[in-house]
Formats: C-alpha cells, sequence, structure tokens
DNA sequence: AAATAGCGCTTTTTT
DNA sequence: AGCGCTATTT
C-alpha cells in the first residue's frame, strides 16, 4: 500500500486522517484543497471503507473528473472509480432517474437547459398576454431560479408577502403566476430544469422517508468542494443526506465566493457551525502555488473585505518577480501590449504558449488580445462563450434524441418540427398549441390526435405532420435494438440534418457540419466505453448489452463543453478566458486585464458592498492564479457598445501595495492605423432587379412544371396545394432542394 | 413559407 | 460593434 501521508503538511495530514464525523476545512487559494479532497477519499479507501459509500460532490464537471483521475491514480485500486463522484446536479439527477417516479416523473424526463426554460418562459409570457420586454424571460427565469434554489414553491411564491412586494415594486407582479405556470408545464413535458433536480431531490428525501435512509445508508461519507458556492437546495440536501452518519467534510474558501449573483450562501460556511456544534476545522493557510510577491499582494487585496473568516495565507516561495502594470491608451493598445510581452517572455524565457493565461472581466473583452496574438502567430484557445452542447446544430440533433426518449418534450419538438424545413410552420403549430393548453395534453398527444379532430389545419400539412410522427416512431422502435451510435448516425441521415448542413459552404455552415461529426464521434466513444457501476450495489455493470440513445442523453444533458479531437492533440496554447472560468486553475504567467473602474469592478455591482465585495474576490481570485508572474492591464480609453469612453484605472490596482510593483515603465506603442476602405472595397453595386415580367400564372402550375426561381434556379413541381392567394408548392430544385413556397410572393417563371 | 431588413439591448456562469 | 428578435418583403 502506498504510504500517501508523506505528500501532505501537517495541517493537511489532519485533515485527511480526521474521516469520522463533521469537517470543515477552510483552504486558501494555493493550499493544496484538491489534494486534500483526494487524499482523504484514498485514504477512506485504504482503510476499507467501500468507495459506493462515498459521495464526493463538485460544482463542474472539470473538477470531478480531475478529481476522479486523481483518486484512481492515487489508490491502487481499481474499485476507486465506484466512488461516486460528480456535480451535484449529474448525481442528483441519476438518483431521481431512480427514484422520481414517486414523484410522478418517468425516468427518461427530460433535463431542460437554460433556453429550453426561457423559450418555455416566453410562450408562457406571450399567452398570458404580458409585454415580453418588461418580462424579460431571462430576468424570469432567474427569479424563478431563486425561488427554487430557496425551495419556495410556485404557491408559497405567490403567497410570499415579501416576494410580491418586491416584484409590485419591479413592475413585474406576475412572475409568481407564470412561475406556477411553468411549473405545470415542464410536469407535462416530463421535463426538469437544473434547479428541480435538486429541488425534486429535496422533496424526495423528504417525503419518503424510506428513499432517504436507503441513500443515507449508501452515502456513508460525503464530501462537499466549493463549499462556499452552494445554495440553500444543495445545503439541504447535504444537511439531509448527512444527518444518520454525519461523517461529512465540506471543503471551501469564503474569500474565493464569486457566485452569489446566482444564489451561492456564505452563510452555508457559518450555518456549519450550528448545525454540527463538535465539528473540527482545519484552515489550510501554506500557499504552495504562488511567489511571495503575488500572495502578498493578494492578501492586502482581499483585507479591504470588512466579510471575511480570519486567515493569513503565507508561503515558502521565493520572492519571485515583480508586478509589471501596463497602461495602455486604448482596448486595441492594451492587447498589443499583452501580446507583446507574451511574445518576450516566450523567447526570453523560453517558455511554452501554456505558461500564459489572459484573465479578463467580461467575455466581450477577448477581441482585442486575439487579434494581436494572431499578428504575432501565437496560439491562442479561448474558453467560454457558446459552449459545444449550445450551438444551435447540436441542439437540433440532440433535440430529435430528445423526442426519441421522450416526445412530450415541448422545447425539442419545436425545435425540430421543421428543421429541416417540411412545410409545417407556425401558424399551424399555434393551433395545436392552442389546443393542447385546452385539453391539457402535450403536443405530441394532440398531434397523435388530429384525425379525430383536424383542428382546421388542411390535409396537406395533416399528411406531413404525419410523416414526422411515423419517422419519430421508428426511431423509438430503434431505440433498443441499435446501439447510441448507430440509430443517431441514421437519424442524421434520414431526417437530412447533415445535407442541409452541407449545402452551406460558407465557413461557418463548414463549421456547423463539423460539430455534427465531432457529436458523433463523441457518441461513438460513449458507446464503447464501459458503463458506470450500478446504480443500487455500486458494483460495476454486467450489463453487456450495447449502450443506447436514452443512456447517452442521460449523462449528456448535464454536459457543458466536448472537447474537439484537434484540441485534445494541441494543448499548447494561450489560455483565454473570464475570471470566473479560471476558478480552480493555475499558470506561470497570469495576465489580468481590464482593470478600469466601471468594468473590473463592474458598474452593475457598485450600488452595494456586498457586490463590490465579491468584485474583490473575483479580483483575488484572478491574481491568485499566478505561480510566477503577474501582469495586470488596464486602457484608458475603451469601445463600449460600439462608441469610445474614457475610464479610470481600476480601485483594486491601488489596493495593491506600491512596493509589490515593477517600475512603471512608460511604454511606447503605436496601435497603427485603424483599418480603412481601401478604393478596392468600394461598396458593392446594388444588384439589378431582374423583372421580365414574365412570372407564372399560379393557375397554371401543376405537378412536373419546370420553373425557375431568383435565387434558387431551376426546379420541378412537386405538389401544389391550398387555393387562390394561398396557393403553395413544393419545389424540387437542382441545387437548393426541395422548398415550400408560397406562390404569391415568389417570382417564379416557367421554363417549359 | 422563407428570406431579409431594421430595432434594441447589452455581467459574471454552471448545471 | 454584434447578436437576437420582430416586422417586412418576396
Amino acid at each position: 500500500m502506498k504510504d500517501i501521508f508523506k505528500d501532505l503538511n501537517e495541517e493537511q495530514k489532519k485533515a485527511v486522517e480526521c474521516t469520522d464525523g463533521p469537517v470543515m476545512v477552510i483552504a486558501g487559494a494555493g493550499s493544496g484543497k484538491t489534494r486534500v479532497l483526494t487524499y482523504r477519499v484514498a485514504h477512506l479507501v485504504q482503510k476499507g471503507v467501500e468507495p459506493f459509500q462515498i459521495l464526493a460532490l463538485t460544482f463542474t464537471n472539470r473538477a470531478a473528473n480531475e478529481m476522479k483521475e486523481r483518486i484512481i491514480s492515487l489508490v491502487e485500486n481499481q474499485d476507486a472509480k465506484n466512488v461516486w463522484m460528480g456535480t451535484f446536479h449529474s448525481v442528483f439527477a441519476r438518483l431521481l432517474r431512480v427514484d422520481g417516479h414517486l414523484l410522478g416523473f418517468p425516468s427518461t424526463f427530460t433535463i431542460y437547459d437554460n433556453d429550453d426554460s426561457k423559450s418555455l418562459l416566453k410562450t408562457i409570457i406571450k399567452e398570458l398576454g404580458l409585454d415580453i420586454k418588461i418580462y424579460n424571460s431571462s430576468y424570469v427565469l432567474h427569479r424563478i431560479s431563486m425561488a427554487k434554489s430557496n425551495l419556495i414553491t410556485a404557491p408559497e411564491y405567490l403567497e410570499d408577502s415579501e416576494l410580491q412586494t418586491y416584484d409590485r415594486h419591479s413592475q413585474k407582479p406576475q412572475i409568481g403566476q407564470i412561475y406556477s405556470i411553468y411549473q405545470n408545464r415542464l410536469f407535462k413535458a416530463s421535463a426538469m430544469d437544473f434547479d428541480d433536480l435538486l429541488f425534486f431531490t429535496n422533496v424526495l428525501l423528504r417525503d419518503f422517508p424510506d428513499v432517504l435512509l436507503k441513500y443515507q445508508n449508501r452515502f456513508r461519507y460525503i464530501l462537499v468542494d466549493e463549499y462556499q458556492d452552494t445554495n440553500y437546495s444543495q445545503y439541504i440536501i447535504v444537511k439531509r443526506l448527512a444527518a444518520r452518519f454525519e461523517n461529512l467534510c465540506v471543503v471551501g474558501d469564503d474569500a474565493q465566493s464569486i457566485y452569489g449573483f446566482r444564489g451561492a450562501n456564505i452563510q452555508n460556511i457559518f450555518n456549519f457551525k450550528k448545525d454540527y456544534p463538535d465539528f473540527q476545522l482545519f484552515k489550510l493557510e501554506q500557499n504552495y502555488r504562488s511567489t511571495k510577491t503575488i500572495v502578498s499582494a493578494a492578501n492586502t487585496v482581499i483585507q479591504n473585505n470588512k466579510e471575511q473568516i480570519f486567515k493569513e495565507i503565507w508561503t515558502d516561495n521565493e520572492e519571485g518577480s515583480l508586478i509589471s502594470l501596463l497602461k495602455a491608451a486604448s482596448d486595441t493598445e492594451e492587447g498589443i501590449l499583452v501580446a507583446h510581452s507574451i511574445f518576450e517572455n516566450k523567447m526570453n524565457k523560453q517558455l511554452e504558449n501554456s505558461a500564459f493565461a489572459i484573465l479578463y472581466r467580461t467575455n466581450a473583452q477577448s477581441r482585442s488580445f486575439e487579434e494581436s496574438l494572431r499578428k504575432l502567430n501565437i496560439p491562442y484557445r479561448i474558453y467560454g462563450g457558446l459552449s459545444f452542447y449550445r450551438r444551435k446544430e447540436i441542439k437540433d440533433l440532440i433535440s430529435y434524441f430528445r423526442m426519441v426518449v421522450n416526445p412530450s418534450d415541448r422545447e425539442a419538438l419545436l425545435r425540430i418540427i421543421n428543421y429541416p424545413a417540411r412545410g409545417i410552420g407556425d401558424t399551424t403549430m399555434e393551433k395545436i398549441e392552442v389546443a393542447a393548453g385546452q385539453q391539457d395534453q402535450s403536443l405530441w398527444e394532440v398531434m397523435n390526435q388530429l384525425h379525430q379532430n383536424s383542428l382546421g389545419i388542411n390535409s396537406g400539412i395533416l399528411h406531413r405532420i404525419d410523416d414526422f410522427i411515423t419517422k419519430i416512431n421508428s426511431f423509438r422502435v430503434q431505440l433498443k435494438n441499435r446501439n447510441a451510435f448507430e440509430l443517431a448516425e441514421h437519424i442524421v441521415f434520414s431526417t437530412g440534418i447533415l445535407k442541409d448542413l452541407q449545402e452551406d459552404q460558407t465557413p461557418e455552415g463548414i463549421s456547423r457540419a463539423e460539430n455534427i461529426q465531432e457529436l458523433l464521434n463523441a457518441i461513438r466513444d460513449f458507446v464503447d466505453s464501459p458503463r458506470p457501476a450500478n446504480e443500487e450495489t455500486g458494483e460495476l455493470s454486467e450489463d453487456q448489452s450495447p449502450r443506447s440513445l436514452d443512456e447517452f442523453l442521460g449523462e449528456v444533458s448535464l454536459l457543458t463543453d466536448l472537447e474537439p479531437e484537434e484540441e485534445k492533440k494541441d494543448k499548447n496554447k494561450v489560455t483565454l478566458m473570464t475570471v470566473h472560468s479560471a476558478k480552480g486553475l493555475e499558470f506561470p504567467y497570469v495576465y489580468v486585464v481590464g482593470l478600469e473602474e466601471n468594468l473590473f469592478p463592474s458598474y452593475l455591482s457598485m450600488n452595494s458592498r456586498a457586490e463590490l465585495e465579491e468584485e474583490r474576490r473575483l479580483f483575488y481570485v484572478a491574481i491568485t492564479r499566478a505561480r510566477q508572474k503577474l501582469t495586470l492591464a488596464y486602457a484608458m480609453n475603451r469601445y463600449k457598445w460600439g462608441n469610445l469612453t474614457m475610464s479610470q484605472p481600476s480601485r483594486f490596482v491601488d489596493e495593491i501595495d506600491q512596493v509589490c510593483f515593477d517600475l512603471p515603465k512608460k511604454v511606447k506603442m503605436n496601435p497603427g492605423p485603424a483599418k480603412k476602405l481601401t478604393p478596392m472595397d468600394s461598396p458593392e453595386k446594388p444588384r439589378p432587379i431582374i423583372d421580365t415580367g414574365d412570372y407564372l400564372d399560379i393557375s397554371s402550375i401543376q405537378i412536373g412544371t419546370m420553373v425557375e426561381h431568383q435565387r434558387f434556379g431551376k426546379g420541378k413541381v412537386l405538389a401544389v396545394e391550398g387555393a387562390g392567394p394561398n396557393k403553395k408548392a413544393t419545389v424540387h430544385f437542382s441545387e437548393a432542394g426541395n422548398k415550400q413556397l408560397l406562390l404569391r410572393f415568389a417570382k417564379l417563371r416557367i421554363i417549359e
């Protein structure tokens, strides 16, 4: 057996050894927090605790994967992979798939992401006749999310005078009603949003004592990472699960709490003392990551916050180089200064690109750095922005998968009912929506009953709806006899999604087709990988059947990112990301940029001390990412929403002790003239309108007529339907494929 | 039905 | 500036 204690300092060792009873570890930045967590799990396994009796909850999938890998390499025991490790959401989604039927949810329930939630909210808001601009769907979702995170149901929301007063005050008194309808619709669609996963776990554990007991007995040892970022709902889940054995270890750092804006509650750290008076507290105060200069700068900054648990971070590391401050005239120049600095350091010190990170407050800031890095031929990778699974083409394909698994899924249905275009438009779907609302049924159910009640939809469209239903049902049949990859590939081809994307030969279009391919690759990997441990026993699955599409969907709906094959090969790139996404990471050279008042700290966080302190913690997180060298940058002028605005250096820069800084050398650099239009770029000439007057006489069209369209070129009429001004034709164009055209508008020419 | 032109709004983000 | 949604055009 490996002696795991030799890698730990005294305090870390104590935190690892103290396995029984409630434990809180307050771990400063760079103090080996992850190390303690992983070694603690390893120690438990070495002591003989069954891996499936250990539950380790993290905040991100990345953290979970990282920890899992480390533990497996640490414990020379393959059973270690049976430790229940994952995000709150993924672990409890799994639990709800097993026991959610007690609450009326099928095991195949769909998980709605924020886009799905917002689109559902939007229809509800419209149905209520409310102004979509006043009832902004993001805002409404945020309010509902806050309520759910605090375990407030819709009826409770409607009765809570404080919430009602608040909503009336902000001119949105109907949020409670929206919440109520929203919840109803989710249930009808057999769907849960992200907050529901935690909310309904709480309901399950509260109302079904035998279920609670089952999981209390299973999870004898519970560990929670990033405890400062948990919300009330998560706190209660943990409290319930740990109530029987109280072998609970939470690890966190109040100084790194940066998710208050979405409901994280630092109070959970203080509540710990009340809930478990006999708890053991360990403080990790030695920083192993950064130089003395960086640690001392971070300490002086965070001292400006009033609300914090006292601790003193120190380090044995060398003094290190001083902090540089780059003052730029403009955002463009800021990009140039940073890129040149990276180039210089890279050359002088022979460093890898991956040694550098540029951290900013908002995603929109990345552009000037991208441009300058590109000019110097320095490869970089931007994190954040739209993640893989939120891209349109991916969501479209996954919506087909979702329909196969759960046809009640309203949002999935609406996405794909007319994609690729099959001539079922908004008007038709509105009729179906109205009927569904009246009959309290899902859209799918209404569509399946159109033979009895056509809702005034004409026969051509009814036929196409039938085709759609038949298609989805044929996929459903194959769920059990084809593996996930085979079925997914079949769906991609038989729906014509790939064909549709391949018609678009713009760079964006090509990249979309590649993304579909990338998703198929991921599904192939999924099929080739073994099943996880059995939910009930924790033992490895004996089920040797191929992994199916519903299994894939169950795993994928909580993932945000997929690393494309090429990224896996070439990791030697400069990292560009927001400070938020940099939490938990470290880099030898870190550039924290855009340090201006109203940007960092953000103008939206200037109203209260609490918000400003969160910004300061964010800055604290930013500077403590650096191992060796920290560089700060700001611009005197910056383009904000299209116009140039002057700015002042951030107060956070002043909060760092002057002695930590490099001599402020004045760097002069010409950012170069902005790109001007050259005579060659003169605006495109307006296209002459071709009007031969020889357009199609609507009455003369019939199946087989050859026609020409201004944009689509030559084509053959396949079908005609409707009458008078609403007459429509389906035309097959040799270049553009099948199109439905309203003849009143489409300027077709007969080309017999 | 499908394409396009114009209007308005802009944090942070993971699940 | 840049994206998403609505209104308008074809």
